[in-house]
DNA sequence: GCCCAGGGGGCTC
DNA sequence: GAGCCCCATGGG
């Protein structure tokens, strides 16, 4: 697939969800903190965890850190995993407060590939989480791949499902132009069709606005590593 | 009441 | 370095 294939998806998932408009958060803090949480959940669970961290006035990087980790925990219980999770949190924010003066301004003014190295670094912190944080609170030009990305791109018949993470964001950013509003939507809409037409288990195919140019059911997997 | 969602860490050999 | 288990809630 080149580069006018996959505007041509990007357009094809448009047309049916429209924007999407995220990432949705008052400040960037909250858009970190909504990008930890979010790991391997659904997004209204991290709304309640973090109304429950807002309401303790938690959504502050020092009043974060300074707070028990019990009282972490039981507000962020909704997402899942929440002890690890408050540790993941606390681990950012020591990483923010030591390094940037717990200033997300002057942690982000760094050059962002330097900073995507020194992000993937801090304890709990993968590739999708690090992306995130730099596309939806930095708004730094990098592309966010995601399980969905993987299985839809897979189903294209263009890569095989468990390509190596940043193999298939290199595929993207070799191809689509440096625009952080284009990465910004592009990454919304694949969430968006993956949640709603490719859950692993029980994909509901329906109207999905890629079935013209999806190998799946009828073409199982597609061809793996194909390149199109 | 069971199964599934799915990112990241850590261990094994 | 690939494979596997752990984390541990809530919706279908």
């Amino acid at each position: 697939m080149d580069k006018e294939g996959l505007l041509q998806v990007y357009r094809m998932l448009y047309q049916h969800f429209g924007p999407r408009n995220w990432w949705p958060g008052e400040t960037s803090f909250e858009v970190v903190v909504g990008a930890i949480l979010t790991q391997s959940v659904a997004w209204r669970n991290v709304e309640k965890a973090i109304a429950n961290l807002k309401g303790q006035g938690l959504l502050d990087p020092l009043a974060l850190l300074a707070a028990p980790d019990e009282q972490i925990e039981e507000a962020v219980r909704p997402t899942r995993y929440y002890r690890m999770k408050t540790k993941k949190l606390k681990a950012f924010c020591r990483h923010l407060v030591e390094e940037y003066d717990g200033d997300l301004a002057k942690m982000f003014a760094k050059p962002w590939p330097k900073l995507r190295e020194e992000l993937l670094g801090v304890w709990g912190l993968g590739p999708e989480t690090v992306d995130s944080i730099l596309l939806y609170a930095g708004e730094k030009p990098t592309f966010v791949v995601d399980a969905y990305t993987k299985r839809i791109w897979a189903r294209l018949g263009v890569h095989p499902e468990d390509i190596d993470y940043e193999e298939l964001r290199a595929y993207f950013m070799d191809r689509l132009p440096e625009d952080v509003a284009l990465y910004n939507e592009f990454h919304a809409l694949i969430d968006g069709v993956g949640n709603r037409y490719c859950k692993a288990k029980n994909p509901k195919c329906g109207d999905c606005p890629l079935a013209a140019i999806c190998c799946f059911p009828t073409g199982g997997e597609g061809e793996p590593g194909v390149e199109k």
